[in-house]
RNA sequence: GUCCCCAUCGUCUAGCGGCCUAGGACGUCGGCCUCUCACGCCGAAAACAGGGGUUCAAACCCCCUUGGGGACGCCA
């Protein structure tokens, strides 16, 4: 790109169809001061996607810089909570905290060219120009106090940018179209800390430089640092990538998501039993959309995302539509995985089920589970030793009257005597029972239902039977007559 | 305060000047099914923030107002 300095109006980007032509390189670049939370695992999900869907590649950027807040263990946490949600990545993941000569060599070469200077002004100086401008109604900024003084490296002194003073940045958002900023709003960022280290915005270009990035895909939040970067680029005559920054996830209350509401973070939904593809799949239409329809698996979001179908707007996070899309996920899941899972949420107290069991259990339980928590807790009379199934008190008043359990008292010798005992079979025995006894079925349903699991809900009760099996059925319908 | 961004049902959204008496989905409310609870099916209520333009024609384009969000660090 020509270098635009100085000029009236200054360009950058104007179309970037040329670009799409070629590879492209998108990167996620989380700071492992935290855990990964929804939107960051929105954003990853995005690049993601526009990586591997157009036959690119899909690197990860440690952001660490920060010593004092970054660990070991959020990275992991990371990482992991990628792996969980399916995001894999090209190549290894680069770490800023290893990459400090480069940033210096980027650095020095923008001294060299006169695009930045020596800065001896203190925090406190800086701070005092900022409450001037502000006090003035402007935007707080660096007043340049240092930008012709032609100061040499000493040290107490950071390297500032030497930005446009005229002119405008403007670029060509994917998402929010375009976006001009006058250079007077901006002022001479630092790009070298007193201790030597690098500051974010120089960090990232210099990474995304060196990285070969085409596309820069990220939040809302860093609109602003996009002219800063694009400044940097422009001293650096370096082309910069294509940028699109995508919308907030914002809390019920339309306040932007934090830990206080809801902002939690993506293994949190794991603990809740959330389905990785729940999850994915309602944040993929959390600012995006295709058409009318509403379920994506990983493999159709490859095909049909595009940039162009992104929202421009913020969204709110919504609990029951992740929890339905949950739910559907759930019923189209095999048992064999789901009784996997369903082993982390059962209660600890309960003896361990084998998963051949669990697996006859589950096909009642995924028409009526949102999410594998609430799965757990209705497995949980499945699985708990017949003396112990715990009754609602409220039911058995209601429904295990004198009548009913002389009732189950001659079903329980019925069920002992049978010879194949499953649903077919319960189901015939129990109507010729009624017939025999004139009553109507609903006269023993809700007894039964009550005895054999300690509520008024549950799972049809002939393949509830099925499953619990000709032991258990009878111990708990004897079980009742004592109570 | 200054700058930037955003604005269709409660929520996620379709809509990219005429197909819109605004479509879908979650949620809500009715109904059907039914051994309970679910699932499923059927149906209903529910939105173009306001005001000016441009145009034969505006939810769609422009401007203003209002509202919301974000950013103004030697954090990332």
């Amino acid at each position: 790109m020509a270098d635009l300095q100085g000029s009236a109006f200054i360009l950058i980007n104007p179309d970037c169809k040329e670009s799409m032509m070629n590879k492209v390189i998108a990167r996620f670049a989380p700071s492992p001061t935290g855990y990964l939370h929804i939107g960051g695992a929105r954003t990853a999900l995005f690049n993601w996607l526009l990586a591997r869907g157009n036959g690119g590649l899909f690197l990860l950027r440690i952001e660490d810089t920060d010593v004092e807040r970054s660990s070991q263990e959020m990275t992991r946490a990371i990482l992991d909570s990628m792996h969980w949600l399916g995001l894999d990545y090209d190549q290894e993941p680069f770490y800023q905290s290893r990459r400090f000569e480069i940033y210096k060599d980027y650095i020095q070469k923008l001294v060299r060219t006169g695009h930045a200077y020596y800065c001896r002004c203190t925090p406190e100086e800086v701070e005092e120009m900022r409450e001037k401008a502000r006090g003035l109604g402007q935007k707080p900024k660096y007043a340049g106090k240092c930008r012709e003084a032609g100061l040499q490296p000493g040290p107490d002194t950071v390297i500032r940018l030497k930005a446009p003073q005229v002119g405008q940045t403007v670029y060509q958002d994917q998402v929010k179209g375009s976006i001009a900023v006058d250079n007077t709003q901006l002022d001479d960022l630092v790009l070298e800390r007193m201790d030597g280290t690098p500051t974010y915005n120089l960090a990232v270009v210099a990474d995304d430089i060196e990285m070969g990035i085409t596309h820069v895909l990220r939040g809302d939040d860093h609109i602003n640092n996009t002219p800063r970067q694009l400044l940097i680029y422009q001293a650096l005559d370096v082309a910069p990538p294509v940028f699109g920054h995508v919308p907030m996830i914002l809390g019920p209350d339309k306040k932007k998501l934090s830990k206080r509401h809801g902002a939690l973070s993506v293994m949190a939904y794991k603990e809740m039993g959330h389905l990785p593809e729940a999850l994915v799949n309602y944040l993929a239409r959390l600012g995006w959309s295709y058409r009318d329809e509403e379920i994506f698996s990983l493999k159709d979001l490859l095909q049909k995302f595009s940039l162009d179908n992104l929202g421009a707007s913020a969204c709110v996070f919504d609990t029951e539509k992740l929890k339905w899309l949950n739910s559907h996920y759930i019923k189209e899941s095999s048992p064999e995985r789901l009784a996997v899972i369903l082993q982390e949420h059962l209660d600890a107290s309960l003896p361990v089920p084998a998963q051949e069991y669990l697996e006859k259990v589950i096909p009642l339980l995924q028409p009526r589970a949102s999410t594998m928590q609430e799965m757990a807790e209705m497995a949980h009379f499945f699985l708990v030793p017949d003396q112990e199934l715990e009754m609602d008190q409220k039911a058995v008043d209601k429904f295990l009257t004198p009548e009913a359990r002389e009732y189950l008292r001659e079903v329980s010798e019925i069920l002992a005597g049978m010879e194949e005992f499953d649903q077919e079979n319960l189901e015939q025995a129990m109507k010729v029972y009624i017939e025999e006894k004139n009553i109507k079925f609903k006269a023993i349903a809700q007894p039964l239902r009550v005895a054999l699991t300690g509520k008024t809900a549950s799972p049809g009760i002939f393949e509830t039977m099925q499953v619990l099996g000709r032991e258990s059925c009878v111990n708990r319908l004897r079980r009742v007559q004592g109570l």
